[in-house]
DNA sequence: AGCACGCCGACT
DNA sequence: GTCGGCGTGCTC
């Protein structure tokens, strides 16, 4: 008998469609299928959302379209995931149809039915799991006692885990364990077995991690129960490891924050690691926080476990935690479980603070820091010299003039960078050679202005070209940064020069101090940290005191040498109470001065924000929108639990020749502000057309910015 | 978002 | 005379 179905596709919320677009379809379609619909006079993948419904009363029968085709072989999604993508789009204010479609991979699209045969085929012939009785397990490392009783407590924990784990700790090592135990679980009878998800900031992570986990559970459940899942795969390799996490033939899943939306029918355990990293926050699309959904997949996940005795848990892991996160577990929302100590024992490097205003001018690197690393390097020992500014000088600069470099199509400055003697806009690309003289005066002496990772580079191979290590060769430095990571297979063999004492010095920006693990530096100095203390944005020492805590994780992981290392941190600044805090590497401690002050301003986690973005041709258009959106919404529900702020231009106000300015709109509660938001955004649309706004204009809607 | 339709400038 | 710029409007 022919039905209804209401079919979500990939339309965004100004588009001016509802959420669901309704179908005819010859059978009853259950809720979470994969099909392809006509639209326009396109054919789309759409997913049936609510089952068979009534034709839609504003709709022209005439005008209904049916159903071409379910995806055959694919089991619908489950009423949990579309539950997830039901929350994140009323959530960060998009349309059901962009999450729902985003989350899926891009291919899924492009399959027609006889290819997406094909590759269900062959994924069903290599799902036999290898040797899968335990026979072949590997060696698993006896636990520390700290590790011992985190595993222990997570059981009893019902809240999400804060995993509160200095660098060095062992928190991968709870990350395999917790792993073990949840796959341990049997699934019932006719149900997908047992699933595990975790997350990692960033795509360069994933190897590594991959590899400790195939290496632990790929003797026990397959080759193929490991799949890995981020932005930098082929089309084919996406859907490959969706297909296999969809299917439950992969038991486990990695991956950056995309991976939250992955498929995983029998999912268990939802682990994020290094959930303090502003990486898990997504910049463009649906602008969604990976970490705040993996808790409230868990959450959701659980609920429909809990008939039958089990759940899903997520476990957050850092050693500087988020202040939200923090925030949570003091109020007792979430769990803490700490493991203070490092494996082996080492400790932490001695904090050197250099007072930068007692140095020689315009030395960038101090001399007492440069004598430290001579030292050490006479003894064999690396070091590890961090920069957040990739390229030579972040300004090139006229002596006669007022001519700099700056990029015709931004409101920045184009970087100099000397390899290749080119000035390159790090916002939008755009490139030249480096000009013999200055283009406005015909003056020859053009200089550049700061320091950069390349200069610092070949400054310190100056410096240091008269030491000599142990074995008598001359110090070496090399730089790191995603210049020098760009080619493919690049990073790994930079990783293994340093490994292999080829390098005696790395220069690199904040690319090298996440996660990797350097045994034998024993000296990390980070030389322009003030840069970040002086950013108007209220998160800066948060994430400073993150980075050069996670810095110092790099230094003397080898016990042996721990007692010797340090982290030298130069500085205008040293009276600064975050570098008290880090001296001791007191993480709490810094946590609850920023958190007071966060409480008396309001700010999050006290208070809810969400920013209103808009793109124009002129910055008076974008602003103009943004007002005019404000004062549209003078008779709104919540109105006056929120407090809206006039339209301001973007610290970098153009882009690409777009103008960009945003409006910051604050609440005391959460809710209020969903609320608003929600009744916020019909007019947004409708004030597209203000006068002058002729051409462009593009808004998006930003809750919970990282950054404001 | 795509994609079509539609109306004005430089090319075979 | 056409190719192609992107402005406007529509998609069950």
């Amino acid at each position: 008998m022919p039905t209804w179905s209401s079919v979500v596709v990939a339309t965004p919320a100004h588009s001016g469609l509802g959420p669901a677009l309704s179908y005819r379809s010859e059978l009853s379609l259950a809720p979470g299928t994969l099909v392809r619909v006509p639209l326009g006079t396109r054919e789309v993948l759409g997913v049936v959302w609510n089952g068979p419904d009534e034709p839609p009363p504003g709709l022209d029968p005439a005008q209904a379209k049916s159903v071409i085709g379910a995806l055959e072989g694919l089991p619908p999604l489950s009423a949990t995931w579309q539950q997830l993508v039901t929350f994140a789009a009323r959530y960060y204010q998009r349309s059901l149809g962009e999450v729902a479609l985003a989350a899926l991979p891009p291919q899924l699209r492009e399959l027609d039915a006889v290819q997406l045969a094909r590759r269900l085929k062959r994924r069903a012939g290599k799902a036999a799991p290898a040797g899968r009785d335990g026979s072949a397990a590997p060696a698993v490392p006896p636990s520390s006692e700290e590790q011992a009783a985190v595993l222990a407590a997570l059981p009893t924990a019902t809240e999400p885990v804060l995993l509160y784990g200095a660098t060095g700790s062992g928190k991968t090592e709870v990350y395999l364990r917790a792993t073990d135990d949840a796959l341990a679980q049997t699934a019932p009878e006719g149900e997908p077995p047992t699933q595990v998800l975790v997350m990692v900031p960033e795509i360069n992570l994933t190897p590594q991690l991959e590899a400790r986990f195939r290496e632990r559970f790929a003797p026990r459940y397959g080759e193929g129960a490991v799949v890995s899942m981020h932005s930098g795969m082929t089309p084919a390799q996406r859907l490959g490891s969706w297909l296999a996490a969809h299917s439950g033939q992969a038991r486990i899943v990695l991956g950056t924050r995309m991976a939250v939306f992955a498929s995983m029918p029998g999912l268990r355990l939802i682990v994020v690691d290094e959930e303090h990293d502003p990486s898990y926050k997504s910049q463009d699309g649906a602008r969604y926080s990976a970490r705040d959904l993996a808790v409230y997949r868990a959450k959701v996940e659980s609920e429909a476990l809990a008939p039958r005795g089990q759940r899903c848990q997520v476990i957050l892991g850092s050693a500087t935690p988020s202040l939200e996160s923090w925030h949570a577990a003091d109020q007792g929302r979430y769990r803490r479980l700490e493991m203070p100590a490092r494996i082996g024992g080492g400790a932490l490097p001695r904090l050197r603070l250099v007072d930068m205003n007692h140095q020689p001018k315009g030395a960038s690197i101090a001399p007492p820091l440069l004598a430290a690393m001579e030292a050490r390097i006479a003894r064999g020992e690396q070091c590890l010299v961090l920069l957040n500014r990739r390229g030579y000088a972040p300004v090139l600069s006229c002596d006669a003039c007022a001519w700099k470099s700056q990029c015709p199509h931004c409101s920045a400055f184009r970087v100099f960078h000397k390899l290749d003697r080119t000035l390159r806009c790090h916002h939008c690309g755009f490139s030249s050679r480096v000009p013999r003289s200055c283009p406005d005066c015909g003056n020859l002496d053009i200089a550049p202005v700061g320091r950069g990772t390349e200069q610092i580079e070949e400054q310190l191979a100056g410096l240091l070209s008269d030491v000599k290590r142990p074995d008598g060769q001359t110090a070496r430095v090399a730089r790191m940064d995603a210049d020098t990571t760009r080619l493919k297979g690049s990073l790994e063999q930079q990783l293994a020069a340093l490994h292999s004492g080829e390098v005696d010095v790395l220069v690199g920006t904040q690319m090298v101090a996440k996660g990797h693990d350097f045994r034998r530096i024993t000296l990390v100095a980070s030389i322009n940290a003030d840069a970040a203390l002086f950013a108007s944005d209220y998160r800066a020492p948060e994430r400073l005191f993150a980075l050069l805590m996670q810095a110092a994780g790099r230094a003397g992981r080898d016990a042996a040498q721990s007692g010797a290392s340090e982290m030298w941190v130069q500085t205008w600044h040293p009276e600064h109470a975050l570098f008290a805090s880090l001296r001791k590497y007191d993480f709490p401690g810094f946590a609850a001065t920023q958190l007071a002050e966060r409480e008396a301003a309001g700010m999050p986690p006290f208070g809810a924000q969400a920013l209103l973005r808009a793109d124009a041709r002129t910055q008076e258009a974008a602003q103009a929108f943004l007002n005019a959106a404000a004062e549209a919404a003078a008779s709104l529900p919540y109105r006056d639990e929120v407090t809206l702020y006039p339209a301001v231009p973007l610290t970098i106000q153009r882009v690409a020749n777009v103008e960009r300015a945003q409006l910051l709109v604050e609440s005391a509660s959460r809710a209020a502000l969903q609320r608003f938001l929600a009744a916020w955004q019909p007019l947004l649309l409708d004030g597209r057309s203000v006068p002058g706004a002729r051409g462009l204009l593009r808004f998006a809607v930003d809750v919970d910015p990282l950054v404001i």
